[in-house]
DNA sequence: TTTAATGCAAAAGATTTGCAACATG
DNA sequence: CATGTTGCAAATCTTTTGCATTAAA
């Protein structure tokens, strides 16, 4: 969780606008939740996310983490990654980003490029769908991975 | 199962090959499964592969169908999808190439772009480790899932 | 013949659901 | 107060594992 403070506020006051948009209660539970994905940088499953909120607040359940994570993916609140081989991670960073995936442990680290996302796509795509974002993938072995896969 | 005969028989080659040359059995339970997912342009997942290879081999077991997808993995010859809450889908195109993903039902279509091809990484991601692949992954909603939402 | 791969059944892991109790707007 | 949300427990779905049997090289 190295996301700063003011960020971190900025993202729980667009969830509780959203929510209030949409007549979505917020409930202490929700709040808690979407904080600890607003503010953790590492891109935690659902697991994860619930062992974190369990700390502060002992009674959430698990079924509730993921009813809330869907939740706030359905609005767009936070991005989906499937990780290789691992449960589905969430992301609650909307700017444009780019992700460096390891195919051995799942790593998933972010960087920026204004080049990439000036991409333009081909006019084909439009013909598939609405597009709502577009992201690079780049896919490899991280460090760590590297040393012990020489052994 | 669009790919073409030619294409096909390419992949298979190369399947073999591959096994040969890294020790690996070439049983008919391998060879069926691969070639399932060599001639599937729908990005199936495991269950679905299995009941494919199933028509032709009735014998063959799920856990088999995911062991020899997850070897074709670590073997760079077939590349995995996360899509959206669904189970993990398979690829054996190794061309390089980018995805439209619909977040509503998970469909996903392939397109090609030599725009993208040649994106340029910022020089950053080389420390996070070492670049197997890069593709973009397009987010959005497919036609037939837009119309459903209009309801 | 040696070693690795298969099938089966059972286990483990991840995610979802039904429902009664409860809290938000 | 009405309706949506929670927690619990149980169910479901996906994926993995142990082990005896079988088959490839």
């Amino acid at each position: 969780m190295k996301i700063n403070k003011q960020e971190i506020d900025q993202r729980m006051q667009h969830f509780e606008t959203v929510c209030r948009d949409e007549g979505i209660k917020l409930t202490p539970q929700r709040l808690e939740i979407f904080r600890e994905v607003a503010q953790a940088d590492d891109h935690p499953d659902a697991e994860q996310i619930f062992q974190r909120v369990r700390g502060r607040m002992p009674t959430v359940s698990l079924d509730t983490v993921y009813r809330t994570l869907w939740l706030l993916n359905d609005l767009g609140l936070v991005v989906t990654l499937g990780a290789s081989r691992e449960p589905t991670r969430f992301d609650a960073n909307l700017q444009s980003h780019h992700h460096f995936v390891c195919g051995q442990c799942g790593f998933i680290r972010d960087f920026y490029s204004n080049d990439l996302d000036a991409i333009r796509l081909p006019d084909l795509i439009r013909s598939f769908g609405e597009i709502k974002a577009t992201h690079v993938e780049v896919r490899g072995v991280c460090r760590e991975c590297a040393v012990k896969l020489r052994k």
